[in-house]
DNA sequence: TCGTAGCATGGAAGCGCTTCCACGGCAACA
DNA sequence: TGTTGCCGTGGAAGCGCTTCCATGCTACGA
């Protein structure tokens, strides 16, 4: 019903087999130049759309590949969103669909759904997905797979991510720069990889500023906004003046307590994220943060992908990029500077 | 590579032949009890996953629906998400796959690629996406399809929304019984059915208070957060003392507008939005709003469009939900009731 | 002029599954 | 005991495409 215009219809109209219209119309060499104008005008005068699962069975390959991500990140946290619209149209560009697959909390149950979809090429799981069991399922089933994210201890598979130690010591530096003296950070959830290296990155800062730290101000959080907002109020009793969150969420909510708590940010406090997702305007006060390129994200993850899904699968290596200093009014301290 | 165990497997390690394995597998009748239960012993035990594509190629269907969602509106507006991971949800929990379809602003590639994309048994189109003028030709190509959202003009196509005037007026009423006399209306894209759905909900909300709707106050905006602050900025100096937005974004707009213009919320100036995208918690004031169910609205979607795809179309009629006034700080006046 | 390489083309075999149809066996009926 | 009918099962024909292989042709060099 959907589908009528055939292969053998076109091959028909221009005379030809239908080995050849498929070569011709998959550009595959071997067709005189002539002839495979004539089979692409045919085809387009029926409107013939091949049938993809017609094809994937026959090839193998069906053009489509995986996102997992987790459900709930997707609804409460822009940085699920930013990253599926950045992997979505780096997909798109090359000319590849792509599978949504939201992850509920139980395990096998989504693993066995997306391998038994198994119409996709290959998969790229995001980072907060990344820590949950049944990825690694996932990862050792044989199908290829890119991490958007590091992984805390497999290092068999290619993971995309941001420099997390580096961008996370020179937002602390940054503060620094504004006169902090006091610097807390509240962290991510600690069993993620991109968590630990962000303390790591707030320890370098630091180290490099000659100056030690104060174990008692890296607080946990769990990269939701809400633990943003109870460890600040953990920390307008201990006198900081800085607070680098691991992501923007957080900050918000610290934010949120801060201004709550008449603490003026960035006068008593300074504030910076990390990721980017919250829109650098029209936040009182704006926040400064490490914004995330996602595009650039998800197009290496794609490429890479594709890469190892033909097979041109250079070893695993883990893919860095950088994230930049985006200045708000959260940390800029013109009177102090 | 990926796949090897095949049904012919799964068919000889039980003694059957290939047809009874099929039945067997996917619980058509006409299997004796003691039969079924050894295929699927034996299924389980070889670990056979079916191939999606050779099923979809004798079937017809993939299982596999398609949601058409605008590029941008994923990356900046959270309803774009909301949608998406509720879509998701509900696709899944249908043992259905969910491919993401990106809509850029380019018309006719998106279309092409969607439909050659073939593989989708049926298409969701998101409200954010109709409109654009390649929409028409999805909605023309057949290929059952449901819109998330009304349609301005269509009604050839089933769509599922909230039901925009009632909760509009609704929103407005709120206000009114705040005390504010005054109130204003920051429109979303005029071209959008819900848009003008909700100004003709703001002023049925006045005919019931009996009161007279001033023009002046109904303030075009494009559902994004800037156009709400720039309208804000408008309406400081009109006297309103309360604004309803058609959307969350434009709502959060105008209120840092309004804070920055050192206007009180809610005590000068009352404001309410629409969706529910903004967290309730830890905005500051936090904002009130007009909730809608996402996951009843994709549930409603994703039961619709199965049921054309298999055949059982009743004739197309908009499906309507109710959202939830969900009362936060941006418009609660306890000192005036 | 013949042999041979090389290219464009067609034939046909699948890819792994679903499903129509035919068949054999059994129970229920006359 | 013979007939009818149903039920469970297997055979086999596709679904629409890709791709291997064989074939015929042209063009070239010997």
């Amino acid at each position: 019903m959907t589908q009528q215009v055939t292969l053998e219809d076109v091959a028909r109209l221009s005379g030809v087999s239908l080995a050849t219209a498929s070569r011709a119309l998959n550009g595959r060499p071997g067709v005189r130049d002539d002839v495979r104008l004539r089979v692409s005008e045919a085809s387009g005068r029926l409107g013939f759309r091949p049938n993809r699962a017609a094809r994937n069975l026959a090839s193998g390959r069906s053009q489509v590949i995986g996102l997992v991500i987790p459900s709930a990140e997707l609804r409460v946290d822009p940085y699920g969103a930013s990253i599926t619209h950045a992997v979505g149209r780096a997909a798109t560009g090359r000319d590849h669909g792509l599978m949504l697959h939201l992850a509920a909390e139980e395990p096998g149950d989504t693993v066995h759904h997306i391998l038994r979809d198994g119409l996709i090429d290959g998969l790229l799981i995001s980072t907060v997905a990344i820590g949950h069991p049944w990825v690694e399922e996932l990862v050792d089933a044989r199908l290829p797979t890119v991490l958007i994210g590091t992984h805390p201890t497999r290092h068999d598979v290619t993971g995309v991510d941001v420099e997390n130690v580096e961008s996370a010591a020179t937002a602390v530096t940054h503060l620094f720069e504004q006169g902090c003296v006091r610097v807390a950070t509240i962290t991510g959830r600690i069993e993620r990889a991109d968590a630990r290296l962000r303390v790591e990155g707030y320890r370098l800062a630091h180290r490099r500023a000659g100056r030690v730290v104060d174990e008692s101000l890296i607080v946990p959080g769990d990269f939701g906004r809400r633990s943003g907002s109870v460890a600040a109020h953990r920390l307008i009793a201990s006198g900081v003046d800085g607070v680098f969150a691991a992501n923007d969420e957080m900050a918000q909510g610290a934010l949120w307590t801060f201004t709550r708590a008449g603490v003026r940010v960035p006068d008593d406090i300074a504030v910076i994220g990390f990721d980017g997702t919250a829109l650098e305007e029209f936040m009182d006060p704006t926040l400064s943060t490490m914004s995330q390129p996602f595009d650039d994200i998800a197009a290496a993850a794609v490429d890479e992908l594709l890469a190892r899904i033909s097979g041109r699968a250079p070893r695993p290596a883990p893919i860095q990029l950088s994230p930049e200093l985006l200045i708000g009014e959260s940390s800029r301290r013109s009177s102090l500077r």
